[in-house]
DNA sequence: GACGAACCGTAACGTACGGTACGGTTGCGG
DNA sequence: CCGCAACCGTACCGTACGTTACGGTTCGTC
């Protein structure tokens, strides 16, 4: 009766708010969340709890991936590109990428997922890579070959022109965040930073502004 | 006759031993690492570890100090300052950089220190942020502004310039590291990343490309 | 209305580990 | 040589928590 693996959407409602409750206790005690604690504001058993995720590291791993189910972002469509738009695209995933690596749920997760990166049978950490930063690229490279395609960026290699935007939006916060930084992110600042790191991208892989060789 | 906590330097020859142990430990380890088996391999009885660090936190604090303490990294002399030397300057930086947080020992302290951030007296997390982030940007930071003074680059606010170039060069770096991900930086890898990181910078805060507000 | 599956609440078990106590040894000052 | 301080090794204690077991309740099905 354990939990699939694989779809990992085949959760009972009940279930969802079982993993709700543990999302929230991990938010708020990290790591230090205990079987007896999730049960008890679950209001269900521990006989249950291990019944449907084998062991608290299956309940974490549940836990993860169900947070990871319920953030899958609105790909954005690359019908008209023109430069305006192309901006507003990577305005709008730098705006978003900030304000969910700014998040509580993210900061908790990705600690946990640190934590147990050491020695790690179901890897958390691998999880959490795979529905964060390398899902960010899936979704990103194609407006940006997109975006070379009709002539308004250039870059040789995708990859690598993602990962400077992802360094240029994300500089130093996730770190500062996940080391305990009480670094307080207002929509303000996050518009703002995601403007600044959009432009300087331009800057550098902008078609018009250079001819191709500025970041490689 | 617990040691000392403000200058961290009154160790013992034997303590620093024992610190290198529970350094090889954390990096073996991770945080599964136990007082006994720090005991057991640096030869000294548990007593001993309590009287000279208290608790556990006391050791593990102890221990990020003790390895703090070791990579005072040379700053660079500002004496001549022209376009050449300060591109080097800027990729002995991003290469020295580079090469700390993809080392074991990095990442296994910031996995620690990750990990006791959500709840932590003596928390690990503000001094590896002093120690590393924080300290990198007080370093650079100088150069940065000797480098405007000579009118070779241009830039606003020195922290925010900085921050550009943080992000330019660790760009996904660490948070891939810290969660697991197999990613091997060969030297090779860091000296051409290093100097396209410095490039871009340039690119974006050199007087002699921009006017002025590129990044900003 | 009886049966069984699922589940709740609670109690109980086993263990790992942080922390302490203690006897034995070494080495140094007087 | 005596005494003492520091320290090693080991045994011990207490507890927290993962995991299991069990009695009682609900609810759907025949």
């Amino acid at each position: 009766m354990q939990v699939a693996e694989a779809p990992g959407e085949e959760l009972t409602a009940r279930q969802q708010d079982v993993l709700d409750v543990a999302l929230r206790l991990l938010v708020e005690e990290g790591d230090a969340l205990t079987m007896t604690a999730v049960a008890q504001r679950a209001s269900c058993s521990k006989e249950t709890l291990y019944k449907w995720f084998g062991d608290r590291d299956g309940l974490l791993t549940a836990t993860v991936k169900w947070q990871a189910s319920k953030v899958r972002v609105a790909a954005i469509d690359r019908a008209k590109l023109d430069l305006p738009s192309l901006t507003e695209s990577l305005e709008q995933y730098a705006s978003n990428w900030l304000e969910v690596i700014s998040s509580e749920t993210s900061i908790a997760l990705n600690r946990v997922a640190v934590s147990h990166a050491s020695s790690d049978k179901k890897n958390l950490g691998a999880i959490v890579l795979e529905n964060g930063r390398l899902e960010m690229g899936r979704r990103l490279k194609p407006v940006l070959e997109a975006g070379r395609d009709a002539g308004l960026l250039a870059f040789d290699d995708a990859e690598d022109a993602f990962r400077t935007f992802f360094g240029l939006v994300a500089r130093d916060v996730q770190i500062r965040l996940l080391l305990g930084d009480r670094l307080k992110l207002t929509s303000a600042a996050i518009a703002r930073d995601s403007a600044q790191a959009t432009r300087q991208f331009l800057a550098l892989h902008g078609a018009q502004n250079r001819p191709a060789s500025a970041g490689h």
